[in-house]
DNA sequence: AGCGTTGTGGATAAAAGTGGGGAAAAGTGG
DNA sequence: CCACTTTTCCCCACTTTTATCCACAACGCT
């Protein structure tokens, strides 16, 4: 029942695009969620509460520029709000499982990040982490932490 | 229902030029709708209420200056208002239909962007997106900070 | 070991999407 | 003004997809 997600998960995406959400988790997700395109190729998974967090930002850009639609149109087009069904399981839309390059009966990583869920196919997780992790402790140079 | 739309539906045309309105947007669209010319190629759909902001803002822009009175041509000439049938679809006219370079039972994408929806053709919409996605991921990591 | 929880798979019922026919309305020409 | 054609609208029927429910295996806990 905390108030924020961390830890790493494993579960499988069936062949109806259902994903398990992670039972730790589900306390915080009663009221739905909202999925969408993420960085790096991963989906990104918000409370109701920290989704609008987001769109407030959204609504500060300015509408007449191009590329202010342009990214609307990734954030919001790209969301999709999901409830949780009576298993612990959400339902993944075509283009978001696409998006990630995940595939059906595929396997997938389900990562917490305290204010969000990410969703990963499980290679390009493994090769992501592969890449970064050896530069870690540059990293943490750089962000002073 | 909630009073915003999000998310991307795929539809077919009709060979009457009729559209299937995604379900999950009926609830806020009883009352009709206003489709017009929207920007970069695609239609906009807005709520009765929606459309109303929207004229109420075109009306405030000086008569005197020619690309004022060009948009507002666009917007409000091309501007058509729709019922949704039993069916839950709406009837596009010939000149809208055209507009967004769609083919009478081809497929098309609808999205919601929050205050409207958008309807494209879908050849159009994957173009736009090969397009704009790139430069749209780099605009995000600023925003997600 | 027994019990409850979690993750996974599948069957069945309900809803959504699509196509088409016919009545009503609108448009056209004598 | 009337007859005819064309278009639009409304309703019904079919197919596909989605949602809901149920079953079971795997796991961990006491």
């Amino acid at each position: 029942m905390d108030n924020f997600f961390i830890g790493e998960y494993r579960h499988q995406l069936d062949d109806k695009g259902r994903l398990a959400v992670p039972a730790k988790f589900r306390g915080n997700l009663k009221k739905g969620a909202i999925v969408t395109k993420g960085l790096d190729g991963c989906l990104f998974l918000y409370t109701p509460a920290e989704w609008q967090k987001l769109v407030d930002k959204l609504n500060q850009l300015p509408v007449s520029s191009g590329s202010a639609r342009a990214f609307s149109r990734l954030m919001l087009a790209g969301a999709m709000d999901v409830s949780i069904d009576s298993q612990g399981r959400i339902n993944l839309p075509d283009y978001l499982i696409q998006f990630a390059g995940m595939k059906l009966k595929g396997k997938t990583v389900v990562a917490g990040l305290m204010n969000r869920l990410e969703i990963w196919d499980e290679n390009a997780w493994e090769k992501y982490k592969k890449k970064t992790e050896p530069a870690s402790e540059k990293l943490a140079e750089e962000l002073f932490i």
